[in-house]
DNA sequence: TATCATCGGGTTTTT
DNA sequence: CCCGATGATA
């Protein structure tokens, strides 16, 4: 009866068994902590403690939800339904809708992906007449979610939060932002959480209803949470409890987006008594590979501190290959062939990985994986539902289930090209906001009334006439006859087909995929919702494919092979975000090389060139500090620079050795009062070559490139 | 209004 | 080097 039990050790089991109260499993990686709660949850379900619906489960990605879907499947050995398993913000979108008029919209509102917010950003900061050459758009894109990552409303700012954002305009901007959202009836990602937040604060009702609903609550990757996050958690589980949150300090990779590691200790402070469960051994990695990952995270300060010894009986094993390259294409080649050898060894390349810090290492990979044959996919980068015919083909759509979405017209109504252009448009904006109406709903009543001319007015009249055509399509033959009819009729299909590319042909079928996509769904709007919230590819796991992805896609999952190429002083640790933020960044890239050792099972092999090819030409590059940081004895090194003595790297000795910038002295002189994008004003305390240290009056002592700041003498 | 040339700017990470 | 944004021309 409790053979779910039987493959945890006495640690896991306690994690899983202890039901009521608050619970934190805090343990390195590969101690078992998704299978706790994924054991736990079923374990919830057979003691007869809960209903699946009963528990909220919060997953870090939608793919994430789903292995622990099918796991749970798995265990229990039926599909289970009517499941609260999710991201945080599919969650949120879930009890948004249903409640959604109690934050001003109607349940049918939008969710905005990065590019029509952009757009809509930069629609209003034109119309506030700012210069977006010198405040770009994006900056404010991200300033308003770090405010929404910290539950800020408009209005509700702390002064020490405030930003120096063209000229303080910053908050009124995010005002006019949410205000121009709410009117289109949508929210943007970041407004899922906070929405839900302010909601379940302020409503006592809703509040209740969640509060009632959910006995057991679960999250994973708990220290990649935010405080708008945290904050839900919080109200959420205030009635009973009853929550068990499993995560890793040094896992923690996503401050970039908000994510606090603090949440760890405030659980502890927020949930007085709360049992804190560690779990020591690792299940997953040979034994040089869990000494060289603890070697290294060793380095970072303030760490929590966890113990992880080998858990499997079959730790011993092949010493990390640290291997030595000349040139980047050297390193796409030794990865490929080195990959040839395992797959022609009968290794599964599904279980071969390459990680790579940025999302552009990735190409050389792809050309030297091509060549070969090695079939690969690549996890995360440009996502099918970001591509532009897909966008486009999307507002289509988008328009065809909601008229008044003005994104979406704007659009399409010259897409592809009908003649519709800026002229025409500034009359149907001026037409829309004297009556107050959408896009859509102004152009029908200019044409109707006789407004505009000639070739024009025909073609306004005929994509009105062939928009409620499809609408017609659409509710008699369903969402994939009226789709196909839309791209046909439209033109846009047309345009592709004339377009003579070389990406044309590869659009045309996307396109067609986009109708296979739809196919899966019963109505127009699911399918719009699926699209909004899960960016991710779907990814045909069967297939035995090598995977290829960033270190922070990687995060939970696990290989029997890892590949971790791009060890260089620049690229890794990443020379922006040392310079962007300083020590803590450090760490945090640390962290990253962390998590990626920890996604090997048997075999790691780091490598690191001496020359990359950059936009720019060639570029020297120097050995990682974090080769330093691996522990000697549980290494084998290899390459073609093997002899050189590069762990060194300021010493030039085989390697040509370049500084990372060439030491230039700064212009600005000391004691100058300057501005900083990010940290606004401060004044220069120390120069050094180009560097300086500027003590910032919002955010203290920062050490930056003088090219990032600007003079500000008053 | 559409198209072409030129310019300048920028590569982190993603729900 | 490759993208997008911008401005002159048909
Ligand atoms: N008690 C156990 N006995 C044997 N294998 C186990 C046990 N617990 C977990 N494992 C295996 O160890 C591996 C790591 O487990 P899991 O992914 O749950 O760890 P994790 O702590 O979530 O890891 P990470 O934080 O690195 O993502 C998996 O392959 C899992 O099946």
């Amino acid at each position: 009866m409790s053979d779910y039990l039987a493959g945890l050790n006495p640690a896991q089991r306690d994690a899983v068994e202890t039901t009521e109260g608050p619970v934190l499993v805090l343990a390195g990686a590969g101690t078992g902590k998704t299978r706790v709660l994924t054991t736990r949850f079923a374990h919830l379900l057979l003691t007869k403690r809960a209903f699946p619906n009963q528990i909220l489960t919060v997953t870090f990605t939608n793919k994430a939800a789903r292995e622990m879907r099918e796991r749970l499947h798995r265990l229990l050995g039926q599909p289970v339904e009517g499941l609260w398993l999710g991201t945080f913000h599919a969650l949120c979108a879930r009890m948004l809708r249903r409640f959604a008029e109690r934050v001003g919209l109607t349940s049918d509102f939008s969710i905005l992906d990065t590019d029509d917010q952009f757009r809509l950003l930069k629609q209003i900061m034109e119309a506030a007449h700012i210069d977006t050459k010198r405040w770009p758009a994006n900056a404010l894109m991200t300033q308003i979610q770090r405010w929404k990552d910290k539950g800020y409303l408009p209005g509700q700012i702390p002064a020490n939060e405030s930003s120096d954002f063209a000229n303080g305009k910053a908050e009124a901007l995010y005002k006019a932002y949410q205000d121009r959202l709410k009117s289109l009836n949508a929210v943007d990602f970041g407004d899922l959480l906070l929405l839900m937040v302010n909601l379940l604060k302020t409503d006592a009702e809703v509040l209740s209803t969640y509060q009632r609903m959910f006995r057991y609550i679960l999250v994973d990757e708990y220290q990649d949470t935010n405080l708008v996050q945290y904050y839900w958690l919080r109200l959420l589980a205030q009635g009973h409890k009853n929550i068990c949150c499993v995560g890793d300090d040094d896992q923690s990779i996503y401050s970039w987006r908000g994510a606090e590691i603090e949440n760890i200790l405030k659980f502890e402070r927020d949930f007085p008594g709360a049992k804190v469960i560690r779990l020591e051994a690792n299940y997953r990695s040979t034994a040089p590979i869990l000494a060289a990952a603890s070697h290294l995270i060793a380095h970072n300060e303030g760490r929590l501190g966890k113990t992880l010894h080998p858990g499997r009986v079959d730790a011993d094993g092949e010493p990390v290959e640290v291997v030595a390259v000349w040139d980047s294409e050297e390193e796409a080649r030794m990865i490929a062939s080195r990959a040839e050898s395992l797959w022609r060894a009968k290794h599964k390349l599904s279980e071969v990985a390459i990680l790579v810090r940025a999302g552009f290492q990735t190409r050389a990979f792809e050309e030297r994986l091509m060549v070969l044959g090695i079939p690969y996919r690549i996890v995360g980068g440009l996502r099918f539902y970001e591509r532009q015919e897909i966008r486009d083909a999307l507002a289509y759509l988008r328009l065809l289930a909601l008229p008044a979405y003005d994104l979406a017209f704007e659009r399409i109504v010259n897409l592809p090209k009908r003649g519709v252009g800026e002229g025409a448009m500034r009359t149907v904006h001026e037409a829309a906001r004297a009556m107050n109406i959408p896009l859509y709903a102004a152009t029908q009543k200019l044409v109707a009334e006789g407004g505009f001319k000639g070739k024009l007015r025909e073609t306004l009249r005929g994509l009105l006439e062939s928009f409620a055509r499809w609408r017609e399509e659409l509710a008699l033959r369903g969402p994939v006859v009226a789709l196909e009819t839309l791209l046909d009729e439209s033109g846009y299909l047309a345009m592709w087909k004339a377009d003579k590319s070389p990406e044309a042909p590869g659009r045309l079928e996307n396109l067609k995929e986009l109708v296979r996509a739809l196919a899966d769904f019963e109505t127009l709007p699911q399918f719009l919702e699926h699209v909004s919230l899960v960016t991710e590819n779907e990814d045909q796991a069967g297939d035995d494919k090598l995977s290829m992805m960033t270190l922070h896609g990687a995060k939970g999952l696990e290989f029997d092979t890892v590949f971790l190429p791009g060890w260089e002083e620049g690229l890794f640790p990443n020379q922006r975000a040392l310079d962007e933020g300083g020590n803590k960044s450090l760490e945090e890239e640390r962290r990253l090389a962390y998590v990626g050792i920890t996604r090997a099972k048997h075999r790691a092999i780091i490598s690191h060139a001496a020359r990359r090819k950059s936009y720019a030409g060639w570029q020297d590059a120097i050995p990682s500090r974090f080769l330093d940081e691996l522990p000697e004895n549980m290494l084998r090194h290899s390459g073609s620079a093997q002899t050189q003595p590069y762990r060194q790297p300021h010493m030039s000795a085989g390697f040509p050795v370049l500084a990372k910038r060439p030491a230039r002295a700064s212009k600005i002189p000391l004691g100058a009062r300057v501005f900083h994008q990010k940290f606004g004003y401060g004044r220069v305390i120390a120069v050094e070559d180009d560097r300086l240290d500027i003590d910032f009056e919002t955010s203290g002592e920062k050490r930056v490139l003088d090219r990032f700041v600007e003079r500000h003498d008053t």
